[in-house]
Order: C-alpha cells, then sequence, then structure tokens
DNA sequence: CGGCATATCTTGTCAATGGCAAGATATGCT
DNA sequence: AGCATATCTTGCCATTGACAAGATATGCCG
C-alpha cells in the first residue's frame, strides 16, 4: 500500500472505479472505455482487466458500490418522505452509479454480491414503508405502498437525469420531489414514522 | 420501390429500424451494432451508413418514432388511469423504442424532430391532466398533477423493464399500474376527464 | 537473509466495430 | 438517350475489448 506510482500502482482498484465515474458523468455509461480509464489512470491497456476481469465486470463493482451507498443515503432521512428526497438526491448527485444501477444490460444483475447489496437498500425503504400509518385508499398494503413511493420517487429522478422534464420543474430537484412526494401521500408521510409507532416494524435493518 | 432485394433494398431504412429493435430487445441498446444490422438486413457494412449517418443518427430515428407511438398510444386510454396504464403497457411492450427514448447519451435529443415528436407526446399528457378535478392536496396545481402523474407511471414502468421490482408486483404490468395509479390520484382519476368537461382544454392534438 | 509463490502490471496480438472515402449500380427526370 | 442523384459496395484506418505471455514487485516461510 504505497500510494505511490511504481510498478504496482498501490490503489488500482479504487483509482479506476473513481475514473469510470467520472468518464461516465462525461459520456454516459455506454460511451465507456476500459482504455480510457486505463490512460487516466496513467496504467496500460490491460491492467483493468486484472481486477475486474471485463467491462461487465467493472461495472457490476460499479452497481454494488452504489447499492450500498444508495442504503446509506437513504437511512439518513427519518420519515418517508425525507427518505424519497434523499432517493432523488442519490440519483442526481451520484448519479454515475444510479445510471448504471438501473441498466441490467450493462453488468452481471445476479452476481451474488449485487444482490446482496440490492437487497440491502430495498430493505432500507420497506421498513421505512412499513411504518407509515395506512391512509384512506390503501388498496394494496404496504407492498401497495412501497411500490408507489418506490415508482414515483424512481420516475422522477430518472426523468429529472434525462433533462425530460420541461422548465416548470426548476431547478431544485429537492424540492420538486418534495412537492411531487407529498401529492403521493398527502399529509401522512410528515410523521416520523420510523420512531414513532412502537409497534409495526419487526425488521431492524441489520 | 420494388422490395425485392437487388442492388437497390426498397426499403432498407424501415427493415434497419426493425432489425435495431429486435437486436435492442435481444441485448440492450448498448450492444447495438451498426454491422450487426446490416448483416440482419442482408446488405453491406456501410448501407446504414447513407440512411442514418452514425449510430446517434439511427437512434434519433428511433426515438422519434417512439415518441409518436406513445403519443398514439395514450391518446387511446380516456381516463387519467387508462392514459398511464397506456404508457406502462407502451414501455413494457414497445421496450426498444421506450429504452432508447430516454437516454439522452445514446442520440441527438436536441434534433428538431425529437423535440417535435417529444412535444406531441406530452402535449396528449398535459391535456388529459388539465381536465381532472382538483384534488385535495394539490399543491402545485395542473403542473404538479402532471409531474406526479409522469412520474410515477414513469418510474414503474423503468423498474419492471429493469427487472428491478420484488415477485410480489405479480407478471401483469397493466393491473400492477393501475393499482400504484390510482393510490396517487384515489378516484378522481376514473372521472372520464377528457370528454366530460366542456371547456379546459384547448389544445387538441392535431 | 535467501528463495519461491503469488499478485500486480506490461507488451503484443487478434477480431470486431464505427466511420470515412471512393467507386459501382440503379432510378428518376428531362 | 443522357445526365444528376439516390442507394449500396468495397476498402481502409483508428479504437476497442479480450486474451496470452512475459516482466516486476510483494509477501511468506525457512
Amino acid at each position: 500500500m504505497t500510494g505511490a506510482r511504481g510498478y504496482h500502482h498501490g490503489d488500482l482498484r479504487r483509482v479506476l472505479l473513481t475514473a469510470a465515474v467520472v468518464a461516465i458523468e462525461e459520456s454516459g455509461p455506454a460511451a465507456l472505455s476500459l482504455r480510457d480509464l486505463a490512460r487516466r489512470a496513467g496504467v496500460s491497456h490491460a491492467a483493468p482487466a486484472h481486477h475486474f476481469g471485463d467491462k461487465p465486470g467493472l461495472l457490476t463493482a460499479l452497481a454494488v458500490e452504489g447499492f450500498d451507498l444508495l442504503a446509506a443515503a437513504l437511512q439518513t432521512g427519518d420519515s418517508l418522505l425525507e427518505m424519497g428526497v434523499a432517493y432523488v438526491d442519490f440519483a442526481v448527485r451520484r448519479r454515475a452509479h444510479f445510471e448504471v444501477m438501473y441498466r441490467p444490460d450493462l453488468y452481471r444483475v445476479d452476481a451474488p454480491e449485487v444482490v446482496a447489496a440490492r437487497g440491502r437498500s430495498r430493505a432500507v425503504l420497506r421498513s421505512a414503508v412499513a411504518d407509515l400509518p395506512p391512509g384512506p385508499g390503501a388498496v394494496g398494503g404496504v407492498a401497495g405502498d412501497a411500490l408507489a413511493a418506490w415508482s414515483i420517487v424512481h420516475g422522477f429522478a430518472t426523468l429529472w437525469n434525462a433533462g425530460a422534464l420541461p422548465d416548470e420543474a426548476g431547478d431544485d430537484p429537492r424540492a420538486a420531489a418534495r412537492v411531487v412526494i407529498r401529492r403521493l401521500f398527502g399529509s401522512r408521510v410528515d410523521a416520523r414514522g420510523r420512531a414513532a409507532p412502537p409497534a409495526r416494524s419487526p425488521r431492524t435493518p441489520a
């Protein structure tokens, strides 16, 4: 672990991953080139292969990191509303990770590390929705609430990142997300659900 | 316009576009290869370039077609609920088009034909939302309603296509979408808005 | 300290791709 | 008939992903 640039780079794996984030933010995941990453890191064109095997391998590592970062980001919001805002905020600020995570044709979605990390982030969302006081039109129960919440927040984030939203949406994704989420859940969503009701939530997220 | 396979193919442009749809459905838009399309169409590897210039050019044409198909599909539903279901249905059945449409790094989003076609599909959604009876928690007015509706429907469709939804979502995207949409708008959404109120909607989409 | 197994990185190579240029062939217009 | 143009082909080059073989550093064990 020298960190210097001898024959052994020191922390090439990490350097390549952050270089990938930069490159994806510049030109999207489709245009990602392993050789370009190697150039940015100052190593030979075949060095990345040792750490990640191939391109899907690198993006798999990036997706795993993304799901873990997402789980951590979601933990910070204590109400479902704030958790939704955190989801959108994650998608916008860690755009490269987010774009890869939901593009199954780019990496190995079934890799065990991916399944585990995705499960972790999903558990966080689930526990927050489970603590939500039941609303009037609760057709599908908790699963329906979770699906609706996830959908609206994911859709908003995706459309925002794609630049598909008209100008009226403003330039603050967090504020705009807040309005949209409140429209789904009304004021139910402001309750600090995850702490207030003593019973109802059997799963504490690890 | 012979349709036969002489030197002139007859309808190569259309053949290439549908071949692209097939290829994208098989392996995703990232793996799309112009040369592979040419092979499928039985022409030389440089033939596609004449019709579309380059790869982004081909995907631009596909996106335009997609936005027009989407606008047409949305017209069929007469309530906002059914329009949302139609959106999801479009995303699932015309998956290749849909995946390209919201991937700005793959094609020329600012091409005038794209802007026009996207505007057409957006107008259809807008007119339906405008006719919706105002609900209780209407914070942002019509624009907020439209944003929320579009977000939830787009997010659901995207997650469905990405295979990100857990099994509880079932195997019928239309039914699951219906549940989710109703959770956003309640019973307001069942009103046959676009026909009932005589005023309010000045734009008849072409 | 010496020596070997291993991890890490490099160099060299190959097939496939996107894109360009130049040429061949069909079509339409007058 | 004859020319302009649209359509398609062949040939070429730089870049890329992937693999193989070799070079160099690191750790381990005596």
